[in-house]
DNA sequence: CTTAATGCAAAGGCTTTGCAGAGAC
DNA sequence: GTCTCTGCAAAGCCTTTGCATTAAG
């Protein structure tokens, strides 16, 4: 999906979330464009200075709320790693992630080769949601 | 560690406190018995509820202090699968968490069990810190 | 007496909400 | 005109911090 980087134009991200069936507004396609052009985790907070930097275009409320809906619809996936924030991830592919204590980093790991064995069945009247593979990871240097 | 009931008690408490390096102040023991008794995963809201039900005796503050300081001395292990709080675990043998999106509660998942493969190296000038594998899950049923 | 621990209240950071105004159709 | 979206500011929650008080050794 982010192979192509000549894909990442606004018109892409706008077909984009037509197809999830979200409607283009100009501020949804600022911080859609954002998140999937850097293909990279980001906190709200990242994503609101992000598409501020210039000048002032998206409030507070609008990324929260964007966000909120991009995970609802299925375009973007919420991470949860850090107890202070969330990330928002483009990529919604089965993945796992590395996460960086001592940098907050949060790095991709490929979902393809990755299987883990063993698990118990679910309880009653559950469905499965997903599975999240966080491996924490410090840094043996000083940072 | 939970199997014998007998020897959850203040006295148990004390010695487990004493063995991990922490005084052990009325209010510590008061908070490591509420969570080892239960067993179960608690928030510090929760903690600080149980503790406060029959007579106030322990602040929010040293709640939370005294959960750091829990953590940090490899007493008891932190949880991060809701965003908006952080659950203490009093198990630190190696396992992981079913966590049902629909009630918040958090399950266990036996460690021995479960084997992790595929996982690419660390990254340079890093050691692991730990994995956490959560699955997700949602009720098929009403609620 | 000296150090450690506690408690209160205030502050902080992230996120959500209410509601009025602006925009889209 | 109606429905949707946006923005501001306020509020909410969980958590941390500063500092004076109290307890411990």
């Amino acid at each position: 999906m982010l192979k192509d980087q000549k894909l990442q134009t606004k018109e892409w991200v706008n077909a984009l979330l037509r197809e999830h069936g979200i409607n283009a507004t100009a501020q949804r396609v600022e911080i859609a464009h954002a998140l999937f052009c850097r293909g990279r985790h980001l906190s709200a907070e990242d994503l609101y200075d992000i598409v501020n930097r210039d000048r002032p275009q998206v409030s507070k409320a609008t990324v929260y709320n964007t966000l909120g809906l991009f995970v609802e619809k299925g375009l973007i996936r919420e991470v949860i790693a850090d107890p202070s924030k969330t990330f928002y991830d483009p990529n919604t592919a089965p993945h796992h992630h590395f996460y960086d204590v001592t940098t907050g980093e949060l790095m991709d790991i490929d979902g393809d080769d990755v299987a883990i064995s063993g698990l118990p069945p679910l309880p009653a009247d559950t469905e499965l949601e997903g599975v999240d593979v966080i491996v924490r990871l410090r840094h043996t240097t000083a940072y």
